[in-house]
DNA sequence: AATGAATGAGCTTTCATTCAT
DNA sequence: GATGAATGAAAGCTCATTCAT
């Protein structure tokens, strides 16, 4: 197939996909048509079905790329994060994350709704689509590796820290109940340490 | 207004609600129409909206409800909430209410799918919608008062513990992942102990 | 039967028209539903079925007495009716109407959009209701018999002006296309007047 | 695009006109639902929204096309329109107008009952929907130009002439009251001629 | 006479999907 | 590959009318 086709059905795919996300985090999922997406991204309405099985076909790619972008930046923001103790690194991803998510409300919103059992479990268990992408938990279970301290059950581990600042954060972000993210975070990072603390393996460590 | 009158009233908004929650389960609100819930209640669609403004109404106070259910029902269970150590009873409650959900997952799946942010959270500061029903928020207070420990923030405390709790128990509950909820129960326990440990003023307690 | 409940129906009635006279400008017929006619006159809706046979015979009725009141009041504001010239008693009847219909545009609105050929000439038309009430078409004709002047064809007179009257008038007041109704009114009365004169019988009056 | 599928839009589009004017007069707007539109036309439901917004747009479009089809083929019957006496062109217009009226019933009270205020006036003045269709007000407007008589507000003659002519048929054809159209043309023409002569700016014509 | 709960036919409108071009 | 006209099932909702109380 020719370079030239293949761009044009790239440049058709993210259309849609951008479009779609414009739509769903102004109106809604239920209140977004194929007939809408197609149409304000300037393809007809066949050809969407070229590219997508359906609307929610299109969803979950959509979050699946919002949710690895999201995880993925912060991660790149890391100084030496082979290095740094990891409870560090730890509490320095989940910031980030959350920064993000709060100056961005409707992708928080999108991903919230979309993602209802913890928003982060799910993106970081998820093996990338794109099989040249990098892998969020293949590079978090270096950090394990690289870390000088062993953890017991690294993945119930960071699954409780995951869901707890999820959930946490979710609320704090969106309806500032019981504190804003701001008034949340302190707490958020003592309880991050003694988790990661309960974890820690007796006697590693020099 | 008569007895009977009101009694019959009583039924419909009973046979709906019922219907509806069976249908929700079973197939899911979006393909849930008012015709079939109508229908299979055995009342004609226009009475619906004698009842309810619409679907989704009818679904926020079916989720008001059986959440309110699922916290008293667990909160009754206690022995001696009033006295035991504030800590057992937290525990007992979470993991009553993880049980049951456990056992009844159509239950747990219509709550979280409608709960977004956190099972529990919203039920718990959800004021009752019958003004006469218990409010689980105040007995909790109470709880608080009557332990003869202090806690700093309990709100934040009790908002940390309850979103872990719900996210993490939904993710073993429904995907068994990264544990069951068997698995995940010591886990929690600890988790759980920590975070009160944390917030409990020093030097309290006789 | 008692006069107290006789006395309590009429006020059903007035109550039920009133709030229909209300709603049916506000919005429009087709847009005002029993429920909320009945609801409003602070009746049970199965009520409006004992005094109307439907919405259409409760807007017929109200047609009725709208109109009547509406020609009545002109005609009692002339100042010795029956010894006046009749050009002045019809031109001073036609801008009494006129000017009220100018006035209170709902009633304009709801008269013509009820009466659609002519709004006059159908009420001077139609014989009261209430047998008690005065019939503006008796009493036009004792003007014509007052009158020094005989006129040929007095019904095909009337017709004529009736209808321009009416017809230009509803534009005039709804609108002021092609001129407002104060532009309107000279070429109205000089339009009458040539009428009239065309038909005033040759020989007659002293 | 193709010219074969703009034909076949095109005939859709006449199908519908054609299949709602048959039912409107039949039964009304009120009683004429888009299935059954849709139905008799030989298209499905959802096509319907496809060529008309709603039952309103298609009317409106339907009034302002039969209206101007009335007046133009009423215009295209004239004789020498640009050099006959005005007044004659005006009454052989009027004539020409109610006679066909007085032969399509179904017509007459179609667009009586859309055009409350005035049957004529409204479609001389729209200006044509087609861009490449004649204008009636253009047209008349350039017969004034050509009389040799000058006649003062030519706007407000034309109003009282076409609004009285229009009220007066109307009257006269759907009910037969006070006359039939036979009846009421003579009164007509010299109520038109009354009216056109006191417009006549005196010392004009040679 | 008055009520208002219940009905269910009937309406408008949307929209995923197909398929001839 | 791309198009967009056509479809028709399906949904939500309204409301005149009835009738047991």
């Amino acid at each position: 197939m020719p370079t030239k086709v293949q761009l044009k059905k790239q440049q058709k795919t993210d259309s849609l996909l951008t479009t779609a996300y414009k739509l769903f985090t102004e109106r809604g999922i239920a209140n977004t048509s194929i007939a809408d997406i197609s149409e304000k991204a300037g393809v007809a309405k066949g050809t969407f079905y070229l590219y997508f099985k359906d609307k929610y076909d299109l969803r979950d790619r959509l979050i699946a790329k919002k949710a690895h972008q999201l995880v993925m930046a912060a991660y790149h923001k890391l100084k030496d994060p082979m290095n740094a103790p990891l409870e560090d690194s730890v509490i320095a991803l989940t910031d980030d994350i959350l920064d993000t998510l709060n100056k961005d409300r409707p992708l928080m919103n999108f991903l919230s709704k979309n993602l209802s059992s913890g928003v982060f479990n799910r993106i970081v268990n998820a093996p990338s689509i794109n099989c040249d992408e990098e892998d969020f938990r293949q590079i978090f279970m270096e950090m394990l590796a690289h870390s000088q301290i062993h953890y017991r059950d690294p993945d119930i581990m960071l699954f409780l820290i995951i869901e707890m600042t999820s959930a946490t954060g979710h609320s704090a972000i969106m309806y500032r109940d019981p504190v804003d993210l701001a008034g949340l975070k302190p707490h958020l990072h003592t309880a991050i340490r003694n988790i990661m603390n309960e974890y820690r393996e007796k006697g590693t460590e020099s």
